[in-house]
DNA sequence: GCTGTTTGCCTAAAGGCTTTAGGCTCAGGC
DNA sequence: GCCTGAGCCTAAAGCCTTTAGGCAAACAGC
């Protein structure tokens, strides 16, 4: 036993994401992350101010991950190479890492939330959108409806809601999105 | 202090659904619920096996609440009219409901959602689809793509997602309803 | 109306998570 | 080499869950 075993708050969030991950987000405890670092539970509350920071914490975490390979995949692609790319982010990342996806969901306060990485996100999809010939203020309900979109899909395959039917998700998936860019290429005019 | 308090699993079912409502599904515990029957603890545990079945009754209660407000709003409307009819059940029910929307997404195990009324909520968008000319796996797709928007949107816009910004969630919605609309009426066909 | 059984709620108790208060000690600066 | 402070610990209280076993009210049948 190391007279000290280095916590922080970053350590801690970066293993709390990866316990999220495991057993799934609202099972993150701080008795459980005290145990994975052999070391008693009133020690993490000099890192983390408590519970609830803990899993903001992980949350901005999350966010700030999914941003970048947001970013990433919007670097160079326009149109629906675009669309198809951010899309697959958000599948692929609530895939891979479950407990972090679940995380980004963590309702934030207001301040904390503008503060973190959500802005970004919005800002990608409006970039996304450069590609369709889309004006304000349909520009905005367009991001709108590829924000349920993406997050609605993913959250019920997750959540196995798509489960014992036939077409598999995949095929779905990629029918959906063909369908949003034909959608955003001719977007009804307001009535 | 009547001698009996005459409790139930159906009644603290609905107390539950009441209770979620009121603090948040997550909020939702046997020691909270026994305070408000004015009853000790572990009584209730002979009504509900624990926690997580408490949990489940009010998922399954609400699932079937926002089903029959579904097949109600439905009946007698076809095409766009139904489409926002049965768009509108959800957002509404959520609005009004919060902790019992939130309790709908509970996650089942695969014969305890097989049994509650989910297989309901599958079929009625199917029969709204009836209005579009969808044939299969199309109208797979276009059942899970109404699905996901329904529940992204709703569950984005109680989450604050849509907050601080220009145009307000009512007049999205309305267009992005009007789009799903001129979506499936023209649903692109398979590449 | 009385008795016997069932059913419903209670007491008791153990185990887990959260959070605060206060103490000891290792590490690095002077 | 000392001393100050940061880092982890012990202690303790509060709340939630869940199980076991007991007493008494409600109800059946005589």
């Amino acid at each position: 036993m190391a007279p000290r075993a280095g916590l922080t708050a970053e350590r801690l969030t970066r293993a709390g994401a990866t316990l999220a991950d495991e057993v799934g987000f609202d099972q993150v405890t701080v008795s459980e992350l005290a145990r994975r670092f052999d070391v008693k539970v009133a020690s993490l509350y000099s890192h983390v101010r408590n519970s609830h920071d803990l899993k903001t914490r992980i949350a901005l975490l999350a966010l700030e991950e999914l941003a970048d390979r947001a970013a990433d995949a919007l670097a160079g692609r326009a149109g629906k190479d675009a669309l198809v790319a951010l899309a697959n982010v958000y599948r692929d990342y609530a895939r891979e890492h479950p407990g972090r996806y679940a995380a980004a969901q963590f309702r934030l306060d207001p301040e904390t939330a503008a503060a973190g990485a959500g802005v970004r996100h919005a800002k990608m999809t409006r970039a996304l959108l450069r590609g369709y010939e889309l004006d304000e203020p349909d520009q905005t309900h367009a991001v709108r409806l590829l924000g349920s979109v993406f997050h609605g899909y993913v959250s019920i395959e997750m959540g196995g809601g798509f489960s014992h039917s036939a077409p598999d998700t995949d095929e779905t998936w990629s029918r959906v999105l063909d369908a949003l860019d034909a959608l955003l290429r001719s977007w009804p005019p307001a009535p």
